[in-house]
DNA sequence: ACCTGAACACCGTTCAAGT
DNA sequence: ACCTGAACACCGTTCAAGT
């Protein structure tokens, strides 16, 4: 299996060739079942989301964006090099899985009251984020373990779930603010809560 | 010059090999410039960046953070792959440029009134998310040029400048929530801007 | 339907040796 | 100081031919 190759020798080791070595087979048997590595390594992604893509149980909006972020930053981190696998597949947009998250996102932002137009946009910075922490997050994991980075190493290590839902807030308080912008003087949403 | 090949051929085709070849050199030469692929790159992302990293005018906060993003995006997307480039040697820590971008966002951050702990993160996050928004951007455009995507194509592809300000927008609005939220009960950040 | 054999056109990196 | 020659250990992809 393909995750199992992944997860015990990272990314830049889930060639076409060894994993078809690791299966017996000719690398060219594996051109019969995939068009090529990229829809091998969609596939990868989505059995690593697999997991991810529960209920959306009819919660507030902003709990759900919670849950949903909370649940794909595990997925992300359960297998080696997780996140940056997702995000390339993600970014080739070759990920179904994906693709569904990114549905109920929008979704999410709708019912917090962003209109039609960039509903979507949030829902994509949502997953930047995501995307963006957990890779910086897993790397650092991993270079870690690995040995390396002397002691306490200090700030981005220490209470990364803190950290994780920190960051998340900040894109969440954003599309309250934003929908509140939209709802007061509709047509024109570009008004931002004043610095102080 | 590697920005050159970068431009013309896209990140696919800068390899080592086709470099040396474009200077009229051996790929081994190339090892005494630089330690490694990775390096090579990063140099070259710092080269794309050079424009944007001017003075640091005494704007507020918010149009700081607005100025350093759209010269960003701007330099991403003067050249090829430029997004994707910068993106992958960001996140390898192979970038001085960006590391100073971060450094101006953290300044940012603080100002508005968000704690040391989390101005990094705050910094962070703006930069997941014009990597992101900018790199998906840049492959449409170019898929674009490249003759496919029948007419129109509706949403994504209309108005990226306003796109982009307001997702942008988001973060910063986030921001202000989050000092507002840390200036009224310090030592607990932890309540979002309530939904409607 | 599923796979092999064999080829094509490449990669990044190292390192003795040359000038 | 800067580069060549030559090798090492790989890549992704295609495609006739086999069963």
């Amino acid at each position: 299996m393909a995750v199992t190759l992944l997860d015990d020798y990272g990314i830049a080791d889930l060639t076409m060739r060894r994993l078809a070595r690791e299966l017996g087979l000719t690398p060219g048997a594996l051109y019969w079942h995939f068009a090529d590595k990229q829809a091998l390594l969609g596939a990868v992604a989505d059995r690593i989301l697999a997991t991810t893509t529960s209920a959306t149980a009819p919660a507030p909006w902003a709990d759900r964006v919670h849950a949903i972020c909370t649940g794909l930053r595990d997925a992300l981190l359960s297998t080696t090099d997780g996140a940056e696998l997702v995000s390339a597949s993600f970014a080739a947009g070759k990920s179904e899985q994906m693709a569904a998250i990114l549905d109920r996102l929008t979704g999410a932002a709708a019912e917090a009251g962003i209109d039609a137009t960039h509903a979507g946009l949030a829902a994509r910075s949502v997953l930047y984020y995501v995307l963006g922490f957990t890779a910086d997050e897993q790397s650092r994991l991993q270079w870690d373990a690995a040995g390396a980075l002397a002691d306490g190493q200090s700030v981005m290590t220490t209470d990364p779930n803190g950290r994780f839902i920190f960051g998340l807030r900040l894109l969440v308080d954003g599309m309250s603010a934003q929908a509140a912008a939209s709802r007061d003087h509709r047509g024109d949403p570009g008004v931002t809560v004043p610095a102080p």
